[in-house]
DNA sequence: AACAACGGGCTTTTT
DNA sequence: GCCCGTTGTT
């Protein structure tokens, strides 16, 4: 067992005490990973079954990554046999194989996010309820957050206090909105993502025998990113392993970053609670970051209040300061990381996948793109719409979904004039409320419409007819016919092939070698398990897609790329060298999370872990102004800037040409470099007390005319003041950068006599 | 029933 | 600035 002699003692208590409940604190670059991947191996090792391990993780990447490493230490065969995968992937696994217990079709559809609020959407519509209200978005959200607590549409129905929230909100119909989207995706044989774990709560709620069943089976149970996990799965985890108590939960408090979906710190907290002779072990050792980063982090962190007490230190060398960079636009900002990266990369030997760019929302990629274009720096993008996302993949998913489940609402109405077959709104109209009248799926109205036209021409009748007779030709067939035969020809088949084979534009050419790379990935996972007896059907894909996301299948031309990526993404992964992007108030911390504490503290955990993925150097910029909604606005530094203690950050900041350039500056693209003088740095702690308090320079002497200083564009002249408190925006004229809009709670004005 | 033109809303983050 | 959905036109 010499994979031991690589464990730190903390390490190597955590990974031989394989008995009992027990939870692994591991700090940024603490070797969380290695921890849970020995582990498993010293089980294996030890002499368990590996069938009797599940191992969850956050997301399918980690899942195979972990897979593939514990394979190197053990040995592949006995590595493939442990249940590993993200929550939602492995019990949408076992509800398929226990749907019955609860009244779904085996080969029920899991609607993505989008389906979900199509249909909230045509039941809003039905109910005559105001869309503008009752956005999807927003009934989405409160029926996802119930459903993670386990509130049911009735139990959401009889809840007085989420009743009372959604009335004084002005949406008290949202339960009965809910009740409706359970009925009809119960009547679709569909379950969403919340679902998935809900559903599974059901079953073993009211299923004993199915529990006890998995709790035989599972005899050891990891949870990988436990601070992420919400009580849904909390439940899920508290069940399985209530038989024998073989637990181990790893997580960071300092790293939650999914709150907003329901994720439960509390989880962690109450740990203790639940297994009072659990075991702790904190992994404090940081072996990933340089001294500067590792402390940078640090002095960010220990500004929040809810946190587990740790110490992450590390042997690292010292590194280098932290980099700021200011620009005076998005697209200067685009332009200096990208002349960053180009001249690191000619002076260092680096490639360029030691390079990754983050940033708080993904509409941020834009200006980087094309200045990295630019230099002919290749870089990919993760996240965005995803592949299984884009319109002509989610066509043909949508005839998979109806030929394995003729129910599957969303998938019908895509397709049924998809490509065009005469099959018009008015019709398509009928057969809704027709569905809707006799409480019937669309698909059990349209096959059988020879009885009852509803209105519908003779010549519609047989098309519809006709697309029925198609669909249920596949189904006949899904079963014993190879996937990627079968995927391949409902492709030409169904006439969606053809149909974007005629489409000579370069978007059309590209969607039509999308639908070929689907395919391609249809036969990769048709092959996969070649040799073993049980052959994967379309329905199988299904799943496996449902729950795939971007960061899944990385090919090999893309690895040796600059990485774009938002910081939800870039969990879990490490890079040399790191950009932090957008570090302008309003848009990191964003400005939906300003009003409340926790909602700040998850921002600045965010930003934590954007820090914490850099192992050689970290870059912080901002803009002054930024395009947003199309029009250009004035940015103010984030406060996350100022709350770094101020010997980590770098005297020497780069800065973009001013704005009277602008007519050279787009093809040179140039940047200047100086040492700004003290007094202006962004960290300056003496003007910038207000940033927290709010009260700030917002006071009775800011009044047109006044002479004021400003951090960072000098001195300037009010000439104008509106708004109210605690909003009032100065319109402030600087001689040396021109006019500019400020709101006083944010500018840290100064007063000059 | 199919296509072109216009307008509104949008930005958190993801399984 | 862009994407989507709705409206109006043939």
């Amino acid at each position: 067992m010499g994979y031991l002699d690589e464990l730190n003692p903390p390490q190597l208590e955590a990974v031989t005490n394989t008995e009992g409940p027990c939870m692994v604190i591991a700090g940024a670059g603490s070797g969380k990973t290695r921890v849970l991947t020995y582990r498993i191996a010293h089980l294996i090792e030890k002499g368990v079954d590996p069938f009797s391990i599940l191992s969850l993780t956050f997301t399918n990447k980690a899942a195979k990554e972990m897979k593939e490493r514990i394979g190197k230490v053990i040995g592949g065969s006995e590595a493939r046999n442990i249940w590993m995968g993200t929550f939602h992937s492995v019990f949408a696994r076992i509800l398929r194989s226990e749907a019955h217990h609860i009244g779904y079709p085996q080969n029920f559809t899991i609607y993505d996010t989008q389906d979900s609020k199509n249909l909230i959407k045509s039941i809003v519509k039905e109910f005559g309820l105001d869309d503008k209200l009752y956005k999807p978005g927003i009934v989405y959200n409160r029926i996802s957050s119930a459903k993670n607590n386990l509130i049911s549409a009735q139990g959401y129905l009889e809840n007085i206090t989420i009743m009372a929230d959604d009335r004084s909100a002005g949406r008290p119909k949202i339960g009965e909105v809910y009740r409706a989207y359970q009925t009809r995706c119960f009547r679709a044989g569909a379950m969403d993502f919340d679902d998935l774990l809900f559903k599974t709560n059901i079953l073993f709620r009211d299923h004993l025998e199915v529990l006890y069943k998995y709790q035989q089976r599972f005899k050891y149970l990891l949870v990988d990113e436990y601070q992420d996990t919400n009580y849904s799965q909390y439940l899920i985890v508290k069940k399985l392993v209530s038989a024998n108590e073989n637990l181990v939960v790893v997580g960071d408090d300092a790293q939650s970053i999914y709150a907003f979906r329901g994720a439960n710190i509390e989880n962690i907290l109450n740990f203790k609670k639940d297994y009072p002779d659990y075991k702790l072990y904190k992994l404090e050792q940081n072996y990933r970051s340089t001294k500067v980063i590792v402390q940078a982090a640090n002095s960010i962190i220990k500004k929040n209040k809810d946190q587990i007490e740790k110490k992450v230190w590390t042997d690292n060398i010292e590194g280098e300061k932290l980099k700021v960079v200011r620009t005076l636009s998005d697209n200067e900002e685009g332009k200096a990381i990208a002349n960053s990266i180009y001249e690191i990369k000619n002076n260092e030997n680096t490639s360029f996948k030691d390079f990754a760019i983050l940033y708080r929302t993904n509409a941020q990629s834009r200006s980087f793109e094309e200045s990295l274009r630019r230099l002919n720096i290749p870089y990919k993008i993760y996240g965005g719409l995803s592949f299984y996302q884009r319109k002509e993949i989610k066509d043909l998913l949508s005839y998979y979904r109806l030929i394995a489940n003729h129910n599957d609402e969303e998938a019908f109405k895509r397709v049924i004039n998809y490509p065009k077959r005469g099959i018009g709104k008015t019709s398509i109209d009928n057969l809704i409320i027709a569905a809707s009248q006799e409480n019937k799926s669309l698909w059990e109205v349209a096959n059988s419409l020879s009885q009852n036209t509803l209105g519908i021409n003779k010549g519609t009748v047989s098309k519809i007819s006709d697309f029925c007779t198609m669909i249920q030709s596949f189904t006949v067939r899904l079963e014993t016919e190879n996937a990627y035969d079968l995927g391949k020809e409902i492709a030409t088949s169904s006439g969606i092939l053809r149909d974007l084979y005629a489409d000579k534009t370069p978007e059309g050419v590209s969607r039509y070698d999308n639908i070929q790379e689907l395919l391609n990935g249809l036969k990769e996972f048709t092959d996969q398990d070649e040799g073993i007896d049980i052959q994967p059907t379309l329905s199988d894909f299904l799943i496996d897609v449902a729950l795939l996301t971007n960061a899944d299948n990385d090919k090999e031309e893309d690895l040796n790329k600059v990485v774009m990526m938002t910081i939800h993404s870039a969990k879990g992964l490490e890079f040399p060298y790191v950009y932090i992007v957008g570090l302008e108030e309003n848009l990191f911390p964003s400005q939906m999370s300003l009003t409340t504490r926790s909602d700040l503290e998850e921002e600045r955990r965010l930003f934590y872990v954007a820090l914490t993925r850099a192992e050689k150097q970290a870059t912080l910029s901002y803009a002054t102004s930024r395009y947003r909604w199309g029009s250009l606005i004035n940015c103010e530094p984030s406060r996350f800037i100022d709350e770094i203690d101020p010997k980590f950050l770098d005297q020497e900041t780069i800065v973009s040409p001013r704005k009277q350039a602008s007519s050279s500056e787009r093809k040179s693209g140039f940047e200047m470099k100086f040492n700004k003088p003290a007094a202006t740095l962004p960290n300056m702690k003496k003007v910038s007390a207000t940033s927290s308090s709010g009260g700030g320079s917002d006071n009775k002497n800011m009044v047109v005319g006044v002479n004021v200083r400003h951090a960072k564009f000098g001195k300037g002249k009010i000439v104008n003041i509106e708004g109210a408190y605690p909003n009032r925006k100065a319109t402030v004229f600087f001689p040396n950068v021109g006019q500019k809009q400020l709101l006083l709670k944010f500018a840290k004005l100064e007063i000059i006599d």
